[in-house]
DNA sequence: ACTGACGGGACCCCCCGTTACT
DNA sequence: AGTAACGGGGGGTCCCGTCAGT
């Protein structure tokens, strides 16, 4: 029997850790309660004291992973001290993959949601929080590239709407694929140079010049 | 009762189709044979005869879908008859999507493998196979950014490689966000315009020519 | 695996017989579906293939064992052919503790109902049920008190409305008091005598005579 | 934190007025410690500070209520103030179903015990004691009847066994019924005059005399 | 005197796969 | 080709009792 409110914020953190490795080992549905309890070392009576049941162990999980990396992300694009827009954004897509590369909690979890997890009954309202995430997304980034067009950075022809739905996509299916289980490893190894060549397909063409381009 | 051999292919269909349907509304974890029976208007007793089980039927339901699809793909982006390879590639972007948004045995399928499928134990082969799958269409985008470089239809610096990768990329993201319930359907009113701009930022400048863009 | 129609109408009144012994011995809420397979030597599949879940079981055991006894009770009272009125009371009321005194499955059945079920949340339907049968077992009781009392044969003052509602306490006291576990054995063999004795509280008085009742 | 002795004893009254409520509500079985706890707004572990189990503190209700009730009944039948045996029974019966009718604690606490319970392994020895308190109290009636007896008040042919077996019957087919959620409120209103034409039924008819009939 | 935290132990319900049978 | 009936096996959920604190 515990004691002490830090042991019990101990149980419950090591409960959340052990779940988000059982459900990337075993996907949401399949995981069972016993499954986390063993690998948290704690019984299932210790996991419903601190959670009511599996979803909402699901839920704090991508909570707590999730909060953190949209405040982040907002930072990375709107604060002014990066003068170039389109630079900012480059920093930010850099980060994302960053940060699922380095931080394996954010990796598991972000693997648990894309590849282990059916958005499904319950869960579809998960599904409408990552389309306003997205679209959340789509808006800053439209915004940063209004930025850029004000500057006469944007290609001819390139809308900031546009640009910005693209880089959704191209942020999309980027971390969709650095997410796979190895593939994704040696993926994350040219993100740097994909993302530098994704900014450039947005960048204005150096006139005055012979045409090439920055 | 004997049934003739088009009353069985009929049932086989049926319970594809239903089996189809149910993935989608329950999931495939939490979809279970009586559900499948049920959708079907037979008895679980049928689908065994035909199926040996949920994964089986999973997996006939993909390849019944899947196949056919590819082969267009790879026809439309080698056949020679089409002279300009950005164009072919255009155009297979525009294929895939135009599946997705016209037939809804598409549709569902890859909803169905996009959220609501855990790629997790024996499901862990069908994630190695989309690998797979996604690593030849890269290969085949390759071999025709490269025909485009060698036609200077290029951006400079962009090299056959990295383009393939990107456009694999964004393709990935695209289907994503297609699949969306409600988001997807509003999306793909505008696939074809971020195809266009897609393509475009893949394209070589022409300068001091007849300045012509597509 | 059982096999023919008959079999499995064999199993199905197994499980029945099996789940009233149980209840009796565990009650209703304490008795695990387990208990009631392992009595009926069938697993707990067998079960749910033939009922729905515990309570449905009840509800089928009770509708097995209470309508053939209300359809007798309906036939003794109302019949014609039976003379007196009276006596047709007492011998309704003698018939309803001969089929708790021989009957194992009714008397097991009564118990059930009467000590070993919390009439509570589902149940209270079935309390309702109960409610109906007391009073259309009364209102069958006006009507022959009624038949008694044209004849003469009711004890000045006495209404049928009121001999009727106390026959029909003197009922719900009797049998709760015979279903008990071996007080009731030793009261059934009273019960003809106190039956005797009830029905003649309720005669009218021979007059004419020195004031002795028949 | 301390708490004196008041506080103490306030709080074990209101987990047994609680635990009453809910026993009522969800039945014996089906109630936990939690209902009872949230019910009493205190946690479990106030309840096992006070009581060792549910068992127990069913037990503790009970005595509590019944104790009194049987101490009056005795009072009342027994004490020589009243001249007459029969009218000193009619105001025993009279008193139970006015304490049902009036006391929402005994209510409660009765209808519980009828309606809400199974008496069923530890609880069987609960039941012997109901056997017990009904022997108790038709040997108390027997001595009554055998009072009035002597006095010429019984019906011929009527011995005080009897009378005193039909009463018991009859109080406990009265409480039964009584007891139930609507019929029950209705039924007590007639009751007073049920109560009279039971004892009526027992008196004996005085021919000759000044024809007076109760 | 009372609470928070936890271990441990069921039980209902559901589901899968199979076989005799039609 | 297809069904009814059954064996068997978990899993989520809930609950109980307890003990260290306060």
């Amino acid at each position: 029997v515990r004691r002490t409110k830090e042991d019990a914020e101990k149980t419950r953190c090591r409960i959340m850790s052990a779940a988000l490795r059982t459900f990337n080992r075993h996907g949401i549905a399949c995981t069972t309660m016993e499954h986390i309890a063993q690998a948290a070392r704690v019984t299932r009576g210790a996991i419903y004291w601190h959670f009511t049941n599996k979803r909402e162990l699901f839920r704090a999980i991508r909570e707590d992973i999730s909060l953190p990396l949209i405040d982040r992300a907002d930072y990375t694009l709107l604060s002014a001290r990066e003068c170039d827009p389109l630079d900012r954004i480059r920093r930010f897509l850099l980060d994302v993959i960053h940060a699922i590369d380095q931080d394996s909690r954010v990796r598991l979890a972000y693997c648990v949601m894309s590849y282990k997890c059916e958005y499904v009954g319950d869960l579809k309202g998960e599904l409408a929080d990552y389309v306003r995430k997205i679209e959340h997304a789509r808006g800053v980034l439209t915004r940063v590239y209004k930025e850029a067009g004000q500057r006469g950075d944007l290609r001819a022809g390139l809308t900031p709407d546009v640009a910005a739905l693209e880089t959704t996509v191209f942020l999309v299916g980027l971390m969709r694929l650095c997410l796979l289980e190895q593939y994704g490893t040696r993926l994350r190894k040219q993100a740097a140079q994909l993302i530098e060549q994704h900014v450039a397909g947005r960048l204005a063409v150096a006139v005055g010049r012979t045409g090439k381009r920055v």
